[in-house]
DNA sequence: GCAACTTTGTGCACTCCTTCACAAGCGCTT
DNA sequence: AAGCGCTTGTGAAGGAGTGCACAAAGTTGC
């Protein structure tokens, strides 16, 4: 009866096996540690870290945890020691090159945007083939028309890209991107990207966000009525 | 927080109780059958529709079995049925005034994100309190100074904001704006609004996004090799 | 050097979400 | 009008994520 009772996938995954919930509150936990640091604090509890980064303490440590063991009973983490490990886990270490297309506003705020050296990343080529945009300068770089992109993304081994086009556009330059080798996107573009799925795509999406907020409020405004008689 | 200890833990929710993941979801499936109806499709089925969405069949139907039975077996889901449901449950019939705070670039890209009236949102007002933008227009509409948001709010009775400013001025923002009444709050900015528990703050970060992209990228990369010898 | 105190790390239970699999239901064809 | 093929809607199972509670382990004070 219990012939594959005792398979060996029951065990909680270990190395490289932090749960994606995790992997997406790694970043938070960066962010606030490195300010932490930079007010000077040197070491923080459990409860602490959780309330400033709006968690509850349990899931922090239980985040934490799957890093490692570098938190010191008794007494909480070593700001410095957590800034490393956290980077670490997301590959701060390295530098990963970075390319932006389309450089509208959103264009120009995420190349402006100051926190890319900090975090592991290095924006190294803005697209754009609007002829008035076409070589003028942004953000320190020479903004360069959409066909340099395979001579780009090869010379840097460029693997991310931040799709910052309309939504027509967005789907023939993440084509692009792909044959150019850069199998982790970033789509502000309000539209479904179809790619292989060997390829990693994120989106983000401003209506999206908006409605879900508006989803609750119109939730919490009926509760309301009925509450309130 | 609250205690609710009738709440219906045996009975599936039924009234209004529409899962958060799902939540999550819609938009997305409302901007899709959107796009179908305007290429004409009138009818969709399940598969095909989750297809293009880039979710499994399974989870598209059970999303939206909660909003009520509107597919026909055999058949499927007549769009322009979806759309109505779909806006429905999102609140799309209602038009929510909504306010910008932070006219940078971001601020610019948000402002003149064509979506908002035909996703239920109305764009009242932008805030800045840099001179040389106060007065300008920006989408249609004249840069006031921050100092005018409780006049605003109250006038258009606004219950959404966007905060679009730099991190530093971000918090206090964000406290006057719930001074304000407002109690659904979109945070761009790269830090953790502290808030009252009865205002709901969504928080977009670009190097958050990033880096959880970057993580996948290095697990990759490290199973590559290992995988490859 | 020991006891009291503090805080981490984690097993366990619980809830939430996803996937599977199939009966129920609808339209089309013959 | 009856059967056949297709697709929805949904119970049930499985898996992932969260919260609880406490033992383990460190520090401080005496």
């Amino acid at each position: 009866m219990t012939d594959r009772a005792d398979a060996g996938r029951d065990v909680v995954v270990r190395r490289g096996g932090v749960p994606e919930a995790t992997v997406g509150r790694l970043p938070l936990y960066h962010r606030v540690v490195v300010d932490l640091a930079d007010q000077g604090v040197e070491t923080v509890s459990s409860e602490a870290l959780a309330a400033t980064a709006g968690v509850s303490p349990a899931k922090l440590r239980k985040d934490l945890s799957f890093l490692g063991s570098y938190g010191t009973r008794g007494v909480g983490y070593e700001v410095s020691v957590l800034i490393d490990q956290i980077g670490a886990e997301l590959g701060i270490s390295s530098e990963w090159p970075v390319v932006i297309v389309g450089v509208g506003h959103l264009g120009h705020a995420l190349a402006n945007y100051g926190g890319f050296a900090s975090r592991g990343f290095r924006l190294v080529a803005l697209f754009d083939d609007a002829p008035q945009l076409v070589g003028t300068e942004v953000a320190g770089l020479t903004v360069r028309p959409f066909a340099d992109l395979p001579a780009v993304a090869r010379t840097d081994g460029v693997l991310i890209g931040v799709v910052a086009t309309p939504a027509p556009a967005a789907q023939q330059v993440a084509d692009a991107l792909v044959a150019a080798g850069v199998n982790s996107i970033l789509n502000f573009a309000p539209v479904v990207l179809s790619v292989p799925s060997s390829v990693d795509v994120r989106r983000v999406d401003l209506a999206s966000e908006l409605q879900i907020l508006a989803f609750h409020q119109q939730r919490r405004g009926n509760d309301l009525t009925q509450v309130a008689r």
